[in-house]
DNA sequence: AATTTTCATTTGTCTGACATTTAAATGTCT
DNA sequence: AGACATTTAAATGTCAGACAAATGAAAATT
């Protein structure tokens, strides 16, 4: 492991990414303990404080843990599914916040990466995956319940939709198409009618998952796809027509 | 913002919490400059050096990015797709190389969400996609192509494929699942024979998005996606058939 | 043998210093 | 007045050295 230090990006930056490759690499496997900071720091010729912040670098992407104590140091981490999922939900939520990605974009990808789990989910969903939707249902149905709580209670609907797949990489891969949906979701307001037919059709979605019908359960999901953005182009126009009618009587 | 002393996480974790919160939450937003590493240092009560490992683990994050000199200084950095999809591809590959996903896991998943795909990309393709996908069965059929190359090859076919959908959130969460096999289709060695089905199933596959036929090339995936698997088994049978000889031979 | 104490090691944090970069402010010349 | 060179202040990047806190191993004690 070397590092050039007439390079223009950081020192920190520099060895943080031979350590992470090493780790990719698979020259450092799970649980072996790195050098110490001081070795480290004598090994690539630097401080321990550069050391020091290449390694939170490393911590920050969860691909090491850290541990005080003689006979502690850095340790190559294993990646946690649940570590993996938050990172994914953090990084997509901001990708779709920040780069005003189309409610339509965003809502074709989930529901059709959400489709791809159809068949699977109808054909392997145990009874848990099949209580919490039901749950999540009479919740929805309640009508005491914010707007928040609602998309919430959306967003577990659908994970147990996905986790009935039974196949973790496809939970990973759809955690971030699903969850960073929530904030774009929490910008629309739902009347009482709307919930109606969403539930109607959460219904319809787990009658299908009962049924073991995975074609039902893509076709309701199509549906709901289809009702979602309308939905949404509804309160945007709404809002549009706000923003111009009060700037024509700001002027 | 404020942090607690007392806890036992590592008071940059915490900082870097706060701060991360306050970004995705949307209290600072896109290009607005952090206070300096002094100010923030006196903000939260610690040394520079603390808030430095802070930020060191919010840039890895690309959450922030750093500049020198006067008027420079950390700035909540607007996510770009090329760091979004860096990230998640070295996360997926990690994931899955870690935590001994089977390969039939994996590939089943890979393939249900190019399935999800399919339908868009042969509606929307243009030009350039079919283009490369051609040219990648090009590459693919050329003879003194080592396997590396070969794998690689496929997965820029079917990188084309998934961005004809012309969905780049679709784009960024098949990232993951299309880029991360890449390690274990890597550890497959094709035969001439293998070699020669496979482009044939990705002419089939070019052929159907030619005729903008999605429900075509959702047929060929499938096939694809079972035939790599048999192939994927013999593989695996033959070495662990290598391994029980030679384990007999040894003992 | 079990328990306690000591001890060396390692990370976490702090302080203070200097180098480097950068853009604004200032000065100088035409 | 405008173009160009110089200075300067502010900020990050890096370093060195120190101490605190944790932690498990080894030694000492009961």
């Amino acid at each position: 492991m070397k590092i050039d230090p007439n390079s223009s990006a950081d020192l920190s930056a520099q060895i943080a990414s031979a350590i992470r490759d090493a780790i990719v690499g698979g020259k450092l496997i799970v649980d072996e303990r790195l050098p110490s900071e001081a070795e480290l720091a004598e090994q690539f010729e630097v401080s321990r404080s550069t050391v020091r912040e290449a390694l939170k670098r490393l911590a920050a992407q969860s691909l090491i843990r850290t541990q005080r104590g003689a006979f502690g140091g850095a340790f190559v981490n294993r990646l946690s599914y649940e570590d993996a999922y938050r990172g994914h939900i953090t990084t997509s939520t901001l990708l779709l916040g920040m780069n005003h990605v189309s409610f339509d974009t965003a809502c074709e990808a989930r529901f059709a990466l959400e489709r791809a789990c159809a068949g699977l989910s109808a054909e392997r969903r145990d009874a848990d995956h099949l209580a919490t939707m039901r749950a999540e249902i009479v919740r929805q149905a309640q009508p005491g319940l914010s707007d928040e709580a609602f998309c919430a209670s959306d967003v577990a609907f659908h994970r147990a939709l996905v986790d009935g797949a039974d196949n973790p990489v496809m939970s990973y891969q759809l955690a971030g198409a699903v969850e960073a949906m929530q904030p774009l979701m929490n910008m629309i307001t739902f009347t009482a009618r709307n919930r109606e037919e969403i539930v109607r059709l959460h219904e319809l979605i787990a009658d299908a998952a009962e049924a073991r019908n995975g074609a039902a359960v893509s076709t309701a999901l199509t549906e709901l796809e289809g009702y979602t953005k309308t939905l949404a182009q509804s309160v945007f126009d709404a809002r549009a027509k706000g923003q111009s009618d009060s700037a024509g009587t700001e002027r």
